[in-house]
RNA sequence: GCGGGUGUAGCUCAAUGGCUAGAGCUUCUGCCUUCCAAGCAGAAGGUUGUGGGUUCGAAUCCCAUCACCCGCUCCA
């Protein structure tokens, strides 16, 4: 059962000390966070096992790490600094805000004639081509140009707001500029300006040449890197599912280019295998395949790079839904012909992939095909995902709220009385939007239908829904079910041994029994050398128990009195709270196998 | 950036415009405790998001601002 809100998560998260709001002490920074002890280790152990996935259990791929500024030019020619500028208008009615060229294509053949119509009028002898495959860019670009009367026209064109069907009010198209700039150089003068990398992929691309000439790599081949990005994205927000600064691991696969001959594996062919070996990732540190889909982009939404681009979605909890978590994209030939100077069919591939001539690189990101006997521009495959994303994923995943013992009679009675009582509160609430009420109503159904004790833990995502705290009845469902979930729940992640932040944790059984203390620390010490380990004695052994449950840890250990005299201790399992003597001289041995392959995590 | 909503202790929530802003959980200290959030005693934690204003008096009313949440444009 993986989380039923995100909320849950979240408040893990700060409450546990894995993700903390940036900048907190001074009233934050929008959509910046921090990750605290447990969180590092996290991130730590997802780009660990996308590093041994991609790079060291494959003999095909080789690592990079490049830095996150780069000369200007590189972003010239990627085509960020111009492409990613995706002008924007708002309808000063509607307050709705579109792209420029999403709102062209969505009007009528006659609308856009009468705005080539006025264009050309104001601009004199200016032209636009208006072939059918040209002619949003072409206005797009002659808009752009006129700047301040550019909203007018769009308003005296009657260009619809799709929204409200209506002609809008326009304002100029404006440029919102994705990247994050900042100066090479104590001096703040133009020629000093650069940019923090948005991608980090540009920087393979501009190394192709040195990797494959160093590691001796012909394609079939990638080079796989990890790092920080940074976007100016309009909308971030979502926990860390999209910020402004945030963590990539990025791998270009290098391949042959086509025509391919019989029996040669074609590009549509290595990105469905990218597609799946990445999902495959998910699926083998625990992540249901139910909950996991891939979705195809149609051609019309593909980035200027792109011949096709696959999503792997996950189904968030909550309103999130189903959201993008990685992207496989084919890249053909666009960025390493982009950065080249001069190679052969240089003039059809540019024109091509629409790519201006590159008299500024001194390179030719090309590759010698012995048998064809001439140079040659792989095409690339990319799986590009962000490091937070796995991580939300893997949280929500191994998310439990499980019941300890069974409920006392007399609890489960009311909490099923609240409830109920609650939910007739809402059918007869006047103040609630019809759709509103029909989504409480049919998952508190589901929930009443329930039994008591497997119910409870998603009570809590119930009153998230919209509206539903607006009865008066919630704050006395929430507080009587928040009282049992925390006496008679556990909370637990029920995480990958490969991604848990701590692996084992040692107790005393009694904190104020020197001996007993002396030898779990010893203990402690012992296991730290090989796994990370912790000690605690603030509280109970119950209360030790559950701490490690709730963040993850897959095996506690107990020194207890016949610790002393037997030189045994108790392992405790997280996922099953069963029990087991071992020997203290055999721990190591125990947790080596425990930790050696993915399949002992999963025994329970 | 726009529209809507929310801001009280680490968390969940109290407090008619009126006494030193409270409670439970958490955290910490001491005692106790032989395996699943036990008990006892104590402590820490707040400029009520921030800054103004109205008022004899503001957590409460008004304005501004910041942050977060939900939508829109973004797509790792």
């Amino acid at each position: 059962m993986p989380a039923s809100s995100l909320d849950q998560v979240v408040s893990l998260c700060k409450r546990r000390g894995f993700i903390y709001p940036g900048s907190a002490i001074y009233g934050g920074l929008a959509n910046s966070w921090d990750y605290g002890p447990l969180g590092v280790e996290l991130a730590r152990n997802v780009k660990q096992q996308w590093w041994e996935a991609m790079v060291y259990r494959r003999d095909d791929i080789e690592g990079l790490d490049s830095g996150i500024i780069l000369n200007r030019k590189v972003w010239k020619y990627s085509g960020h600094e111009g492409g990613f500028n995706d002008p924007l208008v708002d309808n000063k009615e509607s307050k709705k805000r579109y792209r420029l060229d999403h709102l062209l294509e969505a009007q009528s053949a006659a609308t856009l004639q009468k705005l080539v119509e006025l264009i050309r009028m104001k601009t004199k002898a200016s032209e636009i081509d208006t072939a059918p495959d040209k002619l949003i860019n072409g206005l797009v670009h002659a808009l752009f140009d006129l700047k301040s009367s550019a909203g007018e026209l769009l308003t005296q064109a009657k260009i619809v707001d799709p929204e409200t069907d209506e002609p809008g009010n326009w304002t100029e198209p404006r440029q919102f500029n994705m990247m994050f700039s900042t100066q090479f150089g104590v001096t703040a003068d133009e020629e000093n300006k650069v940019y923090l990398r948005p991608e980090t992929a540009q920087g393979i691309f501009v190394n192709f040449k040195h990797v494959a000439e160093t590691s001796r790599r012909k394609p079939p081949f990638g080079v796989a890197q990890i790092g920080k990005s940074f976007r100016n994205e309009i909308t971030p927000g979502n926990f860390i599912f999209r910020t402004r600064e945030f963590e990539q691991m990025e791998m270009e696969f290098f391949i042959p280019p086509p025509p391919y001959a019989e029996g040669e594996r074609t590009d549509d062919e290595w990105h469905a295998h990218w597609v799946n070996e990445r999902f495959n990732w998910y699926t083998d540190l625990g992540v249901s395949p139910e909950r996991l889909r891939k979705h195809n982009h149609p051609k019309e939404v593909l980035s200027h790079y792109s011949k096709a681009t696959t999503d792997i979605e996950y189904r968030f909890p909550g309103s999130l839904g189903f959201a993008e978590l990685e992207g496989i994209a084919n890249r053909s030939d666009f960025d390493l012909t982009a950065h080249s100077r001069e190679v052969p069919n240089n003039t059809e591939a540019r024109e091509r992939l629409k790519l201006p001539p590159n008299p500024d690189s001194v390179e030719n990101l090309t590759f010698f095909d012995q048998e064809k006997k001439q140079h040659i521009v792989p095409w690339v495959i990319e799986p590009a995902v962000g490091v937070a994303r796995p991580m939300l994923v893997f949280l929500c995943e191994a998310f439990a709220i499980e019941l300890v013992d069974e409920l006392p009679e007399a609890d489960a009675k009311r909490a099923g009385e609240q409830l109920a009582a609650y939910l007739k509160s809402v059918e007869k609430s006047e103040n609630l939007d019809d759709g509103d009420k029909k989504a409480i109503v049919d998952y508190g159904r589901q929930l009443a239908a329930m039994e008591i004790g497997k119910a409870l833990p998603q009570v809590s995502a119930l009153l998230e829904l919209k509206g539903a705290t607006r009865i008066e009845l919630s704050k006395k469902l929430k507080g009587l079910v928040d009282k049992l979930i925390e006496t008679n729940y556990r909370t637990v992640l029920k995480l990958d041994w490969r991604l848990s932040p701590i692996k084992v944790a040692v107790f005393p059984l009694k904190k104020n029994e020197d001996n007993i203390v002396t030898l779990a620390r010893k203990v402690r010490a012992s296991l730290a050398a090989h796994w990370r380990t912790v000690y605690d004695d603030t509280g109970a052994i119950g209360k030790l128990y559950r701490r490690q449950d709730e963040i993850g840890t897959p095996y506690c250990v107990t020194v207890d009195f016949e610790s002393l005299k037997e030189n045994t201790v108790t392992v405790r399992h997280r996922d099953t709270m069963a029990q087991e003597r071992v020997a203290i001289h055999d721990l190591v041995p125990f947790f080596s196998r425990k930790f050696s392959h993915p399949a002992h995590c999963r025994e329970a």
